[in-house]
DNA sequence: GCCAACGTTGGC
DNA sequence: GCCAACGTTGGC
């Protein structure tokens, strides 16, 4: 899941641990959220827009999909006055911190390694939800010099 | 239902 | 700051 560090970083859901992952508004990244995420799947938080730009930590699933309250918000930069709370149109997952990475793995590095090159955050460049194999998970975390949580 | 215009994302 | 990619909107 991507996240530009200026907005929210991963200093930030280390500090607040669990958090709605708010403001979504792209049909495919809510699907993913609503139907193919599950309470304790694992995640990987990147920094988009950033330097380095890079896989800086992991996380979880802490959560079942829920209405994203910021769409109901008149003030919030995330309104969607087509949304209604009888039929809410985005939706999210809470997610909970696992790791901070002391060596994030930047997109430079991915992009070296062949192993990784069919990932779809290559493929699919403004996509900020998108899914990872187990074989990515375990080599992304070996890049990083830490062992695979679980 | 097509598609041009427009807006946003995000790498570079 | 530029601009390619691409999703959304709205006129027809």
């Amino acid at each position: 899941m991507k996240s530009e560090p200026d907005a929210y970083s991963i200093d930030d859901l280390e500090r607040d641990q669990v958090e709605p992952w708010d403001g979504i508004r792209n049909y495919q990244a809510r699907n993913f959220m609503r139907d193919d995420m599950k309470i304790g799947d694992k995640i990987f938080f990147y920094h988009s827009n950033a330097n380095p730009i890079a896989i800086v930590g992991t996380m979880e699933v802490a959560s079942e999909p829920y209405p994203d309250p910021t769409q109901f918000d008149p003030d919030n930069k995330y309104f969607d006055e087509k949304s209604s709370e009888e039929n809410p149109r985005w939706q999210l997952v809470d997610v909970k911190f696992i790791q901070k990475f002391e060596n994030p793995v930047t997109r430079e590095a991915m992009k070296e390694e062949p192993e990784l090159e069919d990932m779809l955050i290559f493929k699919r460049s403004r996509l900020s939800i998108t899914p990872v194999t187990e074989a990515e998970w375990k080599k992304i975390h070996e890049m990083a010099g830490v062992s695979v949580p679980g």
